[in-house]
DNA sequence: CTTCGGGATATTGTATACAATCGACTATCG
DNA sequence: CGATAGTCGATTGTATACAATATCCCGAAG
């Protein structure tokens, strides 16, 4: 048995690296639910490829926070807990402000487009009322104000952690998703002083929003059974 | 030709991990240099070892920002370079700050003897003025900051994030021993936070610590050829 | 009925073999 | 003489084979 894992594998950027992105996809959208074993021969089988670039893709996932390798005892789906929603967003709260300053400081012409390019395609999605569309255009619009820091080390840190935050945020979203609106606006607010070149607003209206959505979504989150959905 | 690399690997932990300590280390210790070429086969036969651990330590460097690996063109030592001391200490204010303000509330009995153990160890490696134990006593205690911190994922960030930094705090302790006074002073003044509970204070600490650092060892690597040893 | 041990099985860890691709070199043509 | 296409070598990417080990099941003993 095992889920079917209805992805299909293009290769633009390499195989792990393709691999690692439909996995971390199924595992946002709990299609591979907390606790599931992961079984690098099955993957493989799966997509008739050989376990090398399985392998791979599994420890680009542990570096994400999504998947737990455990030697010789294999891996498995990371659980979702109050407490390492707290340790995300904790970490967020930092990242976050920091890129968003940044970027307000160091964003080129081409960054404001493509952060205005994005915006709109949030704000399309959030008028399609779908939590996968919506988390997706969401996640590129962060990508955009991380690029506009132009801090690589920063890209590269919160490249590592937002996936395991999108976890958080797709189960609120599926519960509550009056969430998009608050999200949409706060994202809006954030673009906005990352045009006018204000590092202080461009912070102080990041971590006022991710404050804000860590009260939300733990909240929803304890209200749910999101963490043990099979026990 | 190449480096002879002279670490013997025991295997307590398994061998990438293993492996990628010791080239860690010699990367930080510059018996690696910056843009020298890494073969996974060379490396592979040194050791005795096939290719396959070889290839898992590379990624594990990777993520560590001491590698880069560009898609069948090979790895390389990462380079030197202004901007990316200054991207890897803005970031490190940042998440150092939330460790030491976490573990101040977060800290155990247990996290406290970690500490104090391995300040004295920081004194007694500061009098023996090698910039290398020293640099390893750093390591650990800031690890013992981290882990009393109880935040996994902000562990996880910051264990990806300080080996970086080390290679620049090793330029500048070899070339201006008298830093290290200043960082056992530091370090020293956490400490005391973090005993006392004082979340603000020991992220104060901590931030003004890390600052003062990032001025001085900025200004030492503009001084230093660090970047372009062999250019 | 519980506990301890032994063996079978499933799964990962490592090694090796093969394929694909990139870069450099060379020879040839304009 | 310079440019360009073709070929060769070096190196990574993927597949497969083999080794090692952890887990599970079952049976026997207390």
């Amino acid at each position: 048995m095992g889920t079917p894992l209805a992805f299909n594998l293009s290769l633009p950027e390499g195989l792990p690296q393709e691999l690692a992105r439909g996995l971390e996809e199924a595992i946002v959208f709990r299609d591979l639910t907390p606790g599931e074993r992961l079984v690098e021969e099955d993957i493989a089988s799966q997509f008739d490829i050989s376990r090398s670039p399985v392998r791979e893709a599994f420890r680009i996932l542990e570096t994400r926070g999504l998947v737990l390798r455990e030697a010789r005892r294999g891996s498995r789906v990371a659980d979702l807990s109050r407490r390492d929603l707290d340790e995300v967003y904790a970490c967020r709260v930092e990242l976050e402000g920091l890129a968003a300053a940044q970027a307000a400081r160091a964003r080129s012409p081409a960054d404001l487009d493509s952060l205005d390019e994005r915006l709109e395609a949030l704000t399309v999605a959030r008028d399609r009322a779908s939590p996968r569309g919506f988390l997706r255009a969401s996640m590129a619009l962060s990508r955009a104000i991380h690029e506009a820091s132009h801090n690589r080390t920063l890209i590269r840190l919160l490249s590592t952690l937002e996936p395991q935050a999108m976890r958080y945020r797709y189960v609120a979203y599926v519960r509550a998703e009056s969430l998009m609106d608050a999200s949409l606006e706060g994202n809006g607010a954030v673009a906005e002083s990352i045009h006018t070149g204000d590092c202080e607003a461009a912070s102080a209206a990041t971590t006022r929003m991710i404050r804000n959505a860590w009260a939300v979504v733990g909240r929803v989150f304890d209200e749910s059974d999101a963490a043990e959905p099979a026990a």
